[in-house]
DNA sequence: TATATTACTGACATCGTTGTCGACAACGAT
DNA sequence: ATCGTTGTCGACAACGATGTCAGTAATATA
């Protein structure tokens, strides 16, 4: 019985040969001129052996006996196979893709954080599919989709906290995914957290300007829609406070983005508000960059009347007039942390195992000293 | 004979059924717990109807009947059916991604152009692999072999011409390839380019500062293994040229990358080498930051007794003390372009008609005047 | 010499989809 | 009553790989 099957199995299979009349060479050249690609079956046919054995010479797995492995490499050379790796996730249910979501990339910050998700990826497997959102609010839900489509095996967000943009994670929607790794958000429960202790380089950088013997220290925030930003005008508070100065609202502005332009009017407002300021944290060095155009608009000496200090260390700050002290973020390696982490998480998902514990990672910034803030 | 065939398949196909005695309920709920994806073949068993039935449900193709329509809808939603784009993309012989090789994104312009890309791959239904470099002339046979292997439907060559690192489009590697869009770089017959005009830019910038009125222009170049170099280079030549004046020798500086060090050193050198020089050209803004940071230390006023052009249009240009005058590319554009053209060539190519002949298409890039070049 | 072991190889089913082809019911027309 | 049509739907094979299991030949063991 059983053979009777096996005989009508192949037989229905032949169907597929006889179809094609042509002989094995000249159906590959078709292939070739039709831009496609050699297949196991390709392979196998010229080396005169099973799929399965050719198999298993591209994954160098099982034994075989060092003549097949050679005519079997002989054919994949000539025939120029590449393993199909679509056929390949399908089979193994394991697809080797991580997803980056992420804004800005043409901003310094972020695009430095992709370069080292990249390069961690790159190291451990992943091929990395990229997904960049307009807003840091926008939709994501149709980039989610897609990436579950594509069967990713996990996912960084780097997105930064902006608003109620990290509400969505209360709902159910998460059980649905892969592994997330968020980056640079208020830590949560339940969820695994990459982020820069922005709080902590702010403090370093107002202690710096206390150090100097600065006094009336102003502050131009981020929006405080951001995260980041808020964390930011927390450790300016702390470091004035465990300085023992008051933390007056009148040395505060806030200003509605990052740009430059609002460094510009920021730092107007600051010395109007406060003429005999002396120094001034910039909440990042665009903004800074605009406090300073504003000082030499308005003739204003730095460091000398002035002392200005920013934040994320961008290529330009060490060339600035004058060069601009600041704080460095080391996001490469916040990428590559977070892709670590994902990886973990993916690999004890696995095993089956008593699912990971959430992790939360805090990266620590330098204090970069240059002129705009030491005499 | 037929109808016996017919019985065996189903008997042998049933053995898979019976082996799994859980009712399809169960099976269900032990999938969702090991984050496994629920298939076409779960939907129609929910619906009872068959894998294909759904398959048209979910591909909006064929005719079906709106209760079954509904039926099966309500199975799809209920056990969040995603289809699973692996298996779609193998019998379709489409994956519906492509992928990028660049290098640099931590650049202004670089990720500029990858924001681009992603723009229009988006738009055009395509997910995007993102694979980086860590020098322009670095190995890329790997990142090839991988996009190969995952069956992109083409490539964009986001990696600036260096050196000799384009000699390889000469051998046979590229016919191995889906179809390729090369940017930035010197055009060639058989491939496809999208550049910005690179000579035409610097040529704006110099003959802006002749109708201000200079006369001695000089010019920091970038590294000249760069073609963007050469190019803006030959800009400047150009420009002078036709003005009826001699590109001298002692107004080239040439540096060997494109930071403000080298924008720094030199502006001192050519400072040295003409003391009454009255204008520079630098060929990017970071090395404009430079030279602009050695006015400042040595005193000169900018524009009044030197005028400086920059090439990019950072953000930080119309910070900067002076605000600098720059040539903008619109590089978000040229990533958009180079995808548009890639998809007309894999549409081509699918019909199987004629192929396409390469295209090569410049985009013109635009002055922006600022003070440090008008008074 | 007969049997157990090892080394190597292949047949088949399978992953989750979609294309092809045909089955079947309902319908109106002859 | 018979015969196309039309509208729905399903069985099957296929995409290109890998895991399971069994088969064969060569070698080692009794």
């Amino acid at each position: 019985m059983k053979e009777m099957i096996i005989g009508l199995f192949s037989l229905v299979q032949n169907k597929r040969l006889t179809m094609n009349s042509d002989p094995p060479k000249k159906q590959l050249i078709r292939k070739l001129n039709n831009h496609l690609h050699a297949t196991l079956r390709d392979v196998a046919n010229l080396a005169g052996v099973s799929t399965k054995t050719v198999s298993r010479v591209v994954n160098h797995q099982g034994e075989i006996s060092e003549a097949t492995r050679l005519r079997v490499q002989a054919a994949i050379d000539q025939l120029e196979y590449r393993p199909n790796v679509l056929a390949r996730s399908l089979i193994r249910q394991r697809s080797n893709t991580l997803g980056v979501i992420a804004w800005g990339i043409d901003y310094f910050g972020p695009s430095r954080t992709v370069v080292g998700i990249e390069q961690e990826a790159n190291e451990l497997g992943y091929s990395l599919f990229l997904n960049l959102m307009s807003h840091p609010d926008g939709d994501h839900e149709p980039i989610l989709d897609t990436l579950i489509s594509r069967r990713v095996e996990g996912i960084i967000w780097a997105i930064p906290e902006v608003g109620g943009n990290r509400d969505w994670i209360q709902t159910s929607r998460l059980d649905q995914l892969p592994p997330v790794v968020f980056l640079s958000m208020e830590s949560r429960p339940g969820i695994s957290v990459v982020s820069v202790d922005n709080r902590n380089g702010a403090k370093q950088a107002v202690q710096h300007l206390l150090e100097q013997g600065r006094r009336k220290i102003g502050i131009i925030t981020g929006p405080m829609t951001w995260w980041e930003a808020r964390e930011r005008y927390a450790g300016w508070q702390e470091a004035l406070g465990e300085a023992g100065l008051e933390a007056s609202l009148s040395l505060v502005v806030n200003s509605d983005d990052w740009s430059a332009v609002n460094g510009e009017r920021g730092m107007r407002t600051l010395l109007a508000q406060v003429p005999d300021i002396d120094a001034v944290f910039a909440s990042n060095d665009q903004i800074a960059l605009g406090a300073l155009s504003t000082t030499h608009q308005l003739g204003r000496c730095v460091p000398q009347e002035l002392a200005i200090v920013g934040f994320d260390n961008i290529p330009e700050a060490a060339f600035l007039w004058p060069p601009l002290t600041t704080i460095y973020q080391h996001l490469v390696d916040l990428g590559r942390v977070a892709v670590r982490n994902l990886h973990e998480m993916i690999v004890s998902r696995q095993s089956q195992s008593e699912p990971l514990p959430p992790s939360f990672t805090m990266l620590k910034p330098e204090l970069v000293v240059r002129a705009s803030s030491s005499i």
